[in-house]
DNA sequence: GACATTTCCTTGCATACGCAAGTTTCTCCC
DNA sequence: GGGAGAAACTTGCGTATGCAAGGAAATGTC
């Protein structure tokens, strides 16, 4: 195997991930502006406070779990907060921690969210591959990301 | 099938499609950058134009094969003449049409980053997975995506 | 028990992008 | 052959992001 060149099949992989993942993404925040005014962003944030224990996690928590940076998060939660989706607090505990949790009216939003998204996904998605490719497909990109923390 | 909830498979293929995504293209983005000041979303054009016969597209053509916006890619040829990577013509025939042509020094600079960008490639994705995988994925993201365009 | 250090978050600044509106050049059609 | 309409960009404006620097609270050290 040349050091300098894909393989036709590298090259394959590489250009169906890319594509894939625009193509589904921009689909599905399309989808969900349209029907609930809530971008992908937006959504994966109200997802993981929902997950949490007491629906509220920390600030750097919750940066790395939507994959975004600290001071990004700051402002995407802080859009959140101003649509009183989401509240801010500050640890009890600890002074410097920053908390955010789901406000009830969160909830609500993303349960309706999650209709329209969950038939996305499938729609864009997981409905266009079988069973098999699924767990192929999972295995194999589990791999390059590096196990899945479970959240 | 639950009409309202993906199944375990569903949403472990979904999330390891994002977080592979967006672990891929930051760690490639940043190579690139370090080593040859150039954002992958340069190298992307550039590479396009390199393959395009004459070295030269049409912006639109040019924006479709790199899946951007319009406006997005003349702010973003702009960047790279600016660096004299890439010059700005019109076409003679059509003086609606903007033809964007890589220069020799846009390829030489393409070349050098090649380098970097496809040890990466192979590094931090398909280099952790078998020949198998690396078609499965393939076959299967391209049917998320459409049939992929040869370009 | 204060001072240095570390942790956690936020803000200033710069960058990149999309949409909608505008401009220029063709094309059509009577 | 001239005016209506379409096509192919480009620009104004708003938005979302990251990095580096800053501020506030906790921790460690002597």
């Amino acid at each position: 195997m040349a050091s300098e060149r894909l393989t036709d099949t590298e090259l394959r992989a590489w250009q169906a991930l890319m594509h894939a993942h625009d193509r589904v993404t921009e689909t599905l925040d399309a989808e969900l502006r349209a029907a609930h005014d809530l971008s992908l962003a937006a959504y994966d944030v109200l997802l993981r406070l929902a997950r949490a224990p007491e629906r509220t996690l920390r600030m750097t928590e919750l940066a790395s779990r939507v994959l975004i940076s600290p001071s990004g998060l700051t402002r995407r939660v802080d859009r959140l907060a101003a649509q009183r989706l989401v509240r801010r607090e500050t640890d009890p505990g600890d002074g410097r921690v920053a908390l955010a949790r789901l406000t009830d009216e969160g909830l609500a939003r993303l349960r309706a969210a999650a209709r329209t998204h969950l038939r996305g996904i499938r729609e864009h998605f997981t409905g266009r591959l079988t069973e098999g490719q699924l767990r192929n497909v999972s295995a194999a990109l589990e791999s390059v990301a590096g196990p899945h923390t479970p959240h």
